[in-house]
DNA sequence: GTACATTTCAAACAGTTGTTTAAATTGACT
DNA sequence: AGTCAATTTAAACAACTGTTTGAAATGTAC
């Protein structure tokens, strides 16, 4: 009983952290079974296949994420007034960095676990999202469209897009970008620097005003 | 003599459309030359390995596009007053497209290729850039910096590293992105929409007012 | 036509991948 | 202790990868 939690457990830990490193695909299954020292069919046996464990790493997150942005969402929602789209932005702050409590350096990991989600095996992670928690995306969209409501729909989904890129491309570089800094300005940037980094960013790009032509 | 010059171009036009269309590690030696009907030795005998043959589709664009680049920067930075940011974006559009002379459908593989490359093989394309073409690409930086006086040098790195994201995502996932607007919003956009869509929301972030706190 | 270099080709190479098998081990319960 | 299921293990599987080889074919020049 402890042991296949132990061994479940171990090979999720080390699934995450070379997935998060080097990729999906890149990482073999090998590689995990020999970071967490156990056998290679260990992984087959708890978890089916690759596929489902790949699944499995990002669900440990996005189980603890997801509901906790909906109630956000929802609060917001609620309110009469339409918010400031900084702060409908700065909703995800918080509960971002409350998956440091699911692991140890948790934001980080699940960051660059989505950042590979979406590069590395296209349109499969967009699908799962859509599918499982299209229900709370669409309280977001709704929250930005009341934030701008010179947008259009389309505008507004673009930019989203947009946006999610800047996200993903920069937690899936993160460690590069975060020595980069540190060489060339000096700077010691962690995880919720860069976040923060990102809000204005954002909001200032989502909410630019439309071309004329 | 003329077969060489074929059997070379078949295979360039072969792997720059594969490697757009699934990235580079995904793709294997035997779907190029399958697609290029040509024999799977031959990439390795013109080209000697897959990596120099990923350079090769990369220079190809790139050789037409980066001198194109630095002449309009330098022509930017001979004006003596500070040029609008969006001015600055602006000017990576025509050279863009006109990679579609040097190709069909040339301005939509090269970026496509360029998100291939930033998030398939990590870190490799970020150091041939700035190895190969950091002259150019330090003359654009400066163009920026000029444009946006009042923010440090060390959030302008970061911001044009969000903005390399959003780009790189965007035409990375151009083709799911077409059909999604196409499906929901009856849009149909090329890619000289996207890019025209582009350049205010990368203006607006990249001039966002610093955050207070 | 003969000589020579360039290019093509089928075949094999050595290595890796995810997955499966069947036997061995461990655990829990009577 | 004995029974049965859950788990671990080493080994093999078939499929795939990029690359190399040496012979066949093709082109070029005298």
């Amino acid at each position: 009983m402890t042991s296949k939690q132990n061994t479940q457990q171990k090979i999720l830990d080390a699934a995450e952290r070379l997935f998060a490193d080097t990729g999906f695909s890149a990482t073999s299954l090998r590689q995990i079974t020999g970071m967490a020292e156990v056998n290679l069919a260990s992984v087959n046996y708890h978890f089916g296949s690759k596929k489902e464990l790949i699944q499995a790493v990002l669900q440990r997150y996005l189980a603890v994420l997801m509901p906790r942005l909906d109630q956000e969402f929802s609060l917001l929602l609620s309110s009469q007034k339409p918010n400031d789209l900084s702060k409908v932005l700065s909703v995800f702050v918080e509960p971002l960095l409350e998956l440091n409590k699911v692991q140890n350096r948790g934001t980080t990991l699940f960051l660059q676990l989505l950042g590979r989600g979406y590069t590395d095996v296209q349109g499969h992670l967009r699908w799962f999202f859509n599918h499982h928690y299209g229900r709370t995306l669409d309280k977001f969209v709704l929250l930005v469209q009341q934030s701008c409501p010179a947008l259009p729909a389309s505008e507004i989904f673009w930019r989203l897009h947009f946006s999610l890129g800047t996200i993903v491309f920069t937690m899936a570089s993160n460690e590069a970008l975060k020595d980069i800094a540190a060489a060339d300005f000096n700077e010691v940037v962690e995880i919720d620097g860069v976040i923060k980094r990102l809000i204005p960013y954002l909001a200032a790009g989502i909410a630019a005003p439309l071309q004329s032509d």
